[in-house]
DNA sequence: CCGAATCCAGCCGGATACTG
DNA sequence: CAGTATCCGGCTGGATTCGG
């Protein structure tokens, strides 16, 4: 009756479950997670660097400023010399952990049926046009 | 004895659960499974679209195309007029259904927690310098 | 209704150099 | 070691137009 004939939004910008998608895409930050959970919740800058590999010093200082904005992390600076700088989860952090690791742990089990996804370039890489270049001559 | 003084590398680029986390982090990507599993595993293209806010028609062709050469999803036209063109999960794209829908849940369930997180815009957003734009007046 | 092609501003993100 | 600042090529992705 009340029911419009045309089909509902099922996933609408702001329902919990979206958001929580969109946190998944957004690059890094599971991994990060997940590496700080790996290291006991807690880790420096340099030890984070190097469990991932692929992510450049300036991504993953981008990053982890997002994150302690969002409340994922705290960040604490002890004054010595040479810096040495702490990572840790709060507990709006450590919620994720748990779907984190789910996955994880789905990924490990499932990896052979998951061999099958090839490329995964890092999204879309399809519009390359059949022109090359010829925009100023 | 063989084990190096050094941190392991917990996240190499190609073991199972990063290429998971990596294919989480592509955008549209687990909302268009998540949608098409909603709607019974098969949909049109417009369905997909309205049950998409925020995704402009351009990205879902893209990301469809993508996900049909992974294999997620196949791509069916009906030669009728006006065109109608229906996609459906794959064997392989069935099988992410259940830890997206896992995650989706949880979503709901710790729905309360998550407003906390705010801002989110689409991911780094941070490099804004001071200055503004002088490069070709 | 479905999608391809084109245009193009704006951001992304690597490399590099510099501070403390 | 940790982080910032700057340069800058190239891709991203919205808007629009055309086609069947």
């Amino acid at each position: 009756m009340t029911m419009p004939k045309s089909q509902p939004i099922i996933l609408d910008e702001a329902c919990a479950p979206r958001r929580i998608l969109e946190l998944f895409s957004v690059k890094w930050t599971t991994m990060v997670l997940h590496s700080l959970h790996f290291h006991g919740g807690t880790c420096r800058t340099g030890v984070l660097a190097r469990s991932l590999p692929g992510c450049s010093k300036k991504m993953l200082t981008q990053t982890l400023r997002e994150m302690e904005r969002d409340g994922l992390i705290d960040r604490k600076v002890y004054p010595v010399v040479p810096p040495m700088v702490e990572y840790s989860l709060t507990p709006l952090g450590q919620l994720f952990i748990e779907p984190i690791e789910l996955l994880y742990a789905w990924g490990e089990k499932n990896a052979e049926a998951l061999k099958k996804l090839s490329r995964r370039r890092t999204a879309t890489a399809a519009q390359k046009s059949t022109k090359g270049a010829s925009r100023k001559p």
